[in-house]
DNA sequence: CTGAAAGCGCTAACAA
DNA sequence: TTGTTAGCGCTTTCAG
């Protein structure tokens, strides 16, 4: 039975392993061994190898590679909302994380949907993927069981772990919330809304229960009508702020459960005719790149992004593979760019915790009725214009 | 010499091929077609692979499958920079075009940067990506043509094809621009200022070429004071609104390159106390979702970024190993799902043209002098209140 | 229509 | 230290 091609037809334009060798004149073991940086390669002949590397712009076939080695060197990064800008930001730091160390990352958005859930489950799983991030809330315990099933190792974002420890990252989001509502109470805000994400998994509660329970530390209790349950959309907080708008007693203040519904708010106010902050204080959460950009600039409560992806990363690769495989820099034909960067990180990190705090910005302010009693107080004198409600006229309508 | 570990040692949890293949009592050859919907199964023998696929949880492994087929059904993306809104969107869209079809995206953000570019190029030549597509301007020519020595097809946009034909998604700004020049024009505007995007690199000048063709059709020439280049971030932004506003003339409208440059120039205007469509008119460029959230809402032109992933991913597509190799439609162990979606694009298609239009919102309206105008013609009666000119009392100064 | 077997390009035993 | 070689899990001839 005649063999389907002879190896190696030095086909142009695809190199493999063994064109290397040839022109080396070394072997593939010692072309293996040379791109992975094994220190036990004679100089001379890990000089001939990358020569030949760069003459004939060699790159090792990751499909192969991984194939043999068991690691895809990819990551899973599932998000719920890749539209939503918190995301993207995110994941430019997972990309960064991820490159630096010779990996790639795979996207998935769930959009809050069990069944894309379960497609993004089934592609990271057939992909092979080296670990899993979950940046998402209300991801179904059943899915990563499947992924502790194929041992892989996830991280997920969890403030009540039900889950083996190493694979949580803890947010705290207590501290900023906490801050937010002082802030709020500071001003003289008694009648704080919340508007929330999508209520109908576990954990996306939990923004909405540290809100409740700062409320409650401070002696404030809740008005039920005024917890919303948004979806962390733009039009979903506009929607929630709409509701408010429409009920007999406002609030004077509204926290959201983050940024994209507080830019919601933000706009509902607007074509309501209504003015932040004089009519309403309003709190994001995220601290997004545009809220130092919206009109005015949207008081937020931050959560790093940046330490939530190094978080996740360390934690994922520190547990992976890596331990029994090669060297975590890549061979990618970089020839030798200084030390292999081993062991950078902890062995078994346990869960980290993320903190989250308070940027005042310009949507928070006193209260509406702290303003007139500002003026009404000190001795009653005539009030010229009586201005502040609804009075504004606006420059030029424009409908 | 021992063999490393006989094949196929039962080990659970870790299912392939010849699993399947025991389990149903078949050849893994059978087991391969059938998962791959090659007609010609038994549909008995068909039926018990299927049946032992399901209970064994069976995932075909992708990175084999990837060695032996030479296609990863991995496509490459790469973008300027994911943080800007415009990019989620396009990725959103080609995620869901890719994994409809059984692939996956690879995303690469070039940050403008000439290095980072030759990292992305060289990633996806790593994962050995069957296409990319280059959605972002200013890519150089060098790393195309890797792409295209490697055999891999690419699409990217450029408005003056130096290119092979079938790889180019034109898009066409001219009308898009030219409807926002003429609304302008109609309004009363005469002096309009242009933001661009980066200008280091060819194409990014299309679109500001295009701004200048249609201020030329219309008789208006522009004064190059008000040309100002941008970077197409929120930051750029603001400071060309800045650079605008330290000049001793100002124009009274201002186009924008891009939406996120035009949210940084509402900011800007905010910060200088003027007011938005009073004081100046924007228009941006893009018609991100955000746009209908600024305050005021954004005039923008909008580029459909459904349309331009969907014709980028037929094309490619269209034009990969797809022709010589299986049908399209993954195995992905899925039984019988209907019949394989395959040829449902057409095969060699030439360039697509991507159009763009107006969409009128509230970030544009008469120029100050012309509600000056108005105002004064008509006979010099008693204005009661001037409002237009920042008479408008805002609620309370908040700095 | 089915099964046996030859590799895809690479890594990792093991032998030398 | 270096080379030889056996597969990684799968697709795809080719012979039955």
């Amino acid at each position: 039975m005649k063999p389907r091609r002879k190896r190696s037809q030095a086909t142009p334009g695809k190199m493999d392993i063994r064109g290397v060798a040839a022109l080396a004149r070394v072997s593939i073991a010692t072309v293996s061994r040379t791109i992975n940086h094994v220190p036990t390669v004679d100089p001379t002949l890990a000089a001939r190898v990358w020569k030949a590397v760069q003459e004939l712009n060699y790159l090792p076939n990751t499909q192969a590679r991984a194939l043999v080695s068991g690691r895809s060197r990819l990551i899973g990064l599932i998000v719920s909302e890749i539209t939503n800008p918190f995301f993207p930001e995110l994941i430019q730091e997972f990309e960064q994380a991820a490159v630096a160390r010779g990996y790639e990352i795979l996207i998935g958005s769930t959009n809050y949907e069990t069944q894309t859930m379960e497609v993004c489950a089934r592609r990271m799983l057939e992909r092979k993927v080296d670990g899993v991030a979950v940046m998402t809330f209300g991801f179904e315990d059943f899915f990563l069981d499947r992924f502790a099933a194929e041992n892989i190792p996830y991280v997920f974002i969890d403030p009540a772990p039900s889950r083996p420890l190493n694979s949580v990252l803890a947010v705290n989001y207590l501290t900023g919330i906490s801050e937010g509502v002082q802030h709020l109470a500071v001003l003289g805000h008694r009648n704080i809304a919340f508007i929330s994400g999508p209520l109908n998994r576990r954990s996306a509660i939990s923004r909405k229960e540290a809100f409740l329970s700062c409320l409650h530390s401070i002696g404030l209790k809740p008005n039920p009508d005024w917890l919303i349950e948004g979806d962390h959309t733009l039009d979903g907080g506009r929607d929630a702020m709409q509701k408010l708008l429409a009920q007999p007693n406002w609030p004077t203040a509204i926290m959201c459960s983050n940024d994209m519904t507080a830019i919601g708010v933000q706009h509902a106010v607007f074509e309501a005719d209504l003015r932040i902050p004089d009519d309403f204080s309003v709190i994001g959460f995220d601290d997004i790149h545009l809220t130092e950009y919206t009109i005015p600039p949207l008081t937020t409560i931050r959560m790093s992004c940046r330490d939530l992806a190094a978080r996740a990363m360390e934690n994922l690769l520190s547990r992976g593979k890596t331990i029994a495989g090669t060297a975590p820099s890549a061979a990618s034909a970089a020839p030798p760019p200084a030390a292999p960067n081993k062991s950078t990180f902890r062995p078994n990190q346990p869960s980290a915790t993320i903190t989250t705090h308070l940027i005042v910005r310009r949507t928070t302010g006193l209260p509406r009725k702290a303003l007139q009693d500002l003026r009404q107080d000190p001795s009653s004198q005539t009030q010229p214009q009586q201005p502040p409600r609804n009075s504004r006229q606006r420059g030029s309508v424009q409908e």
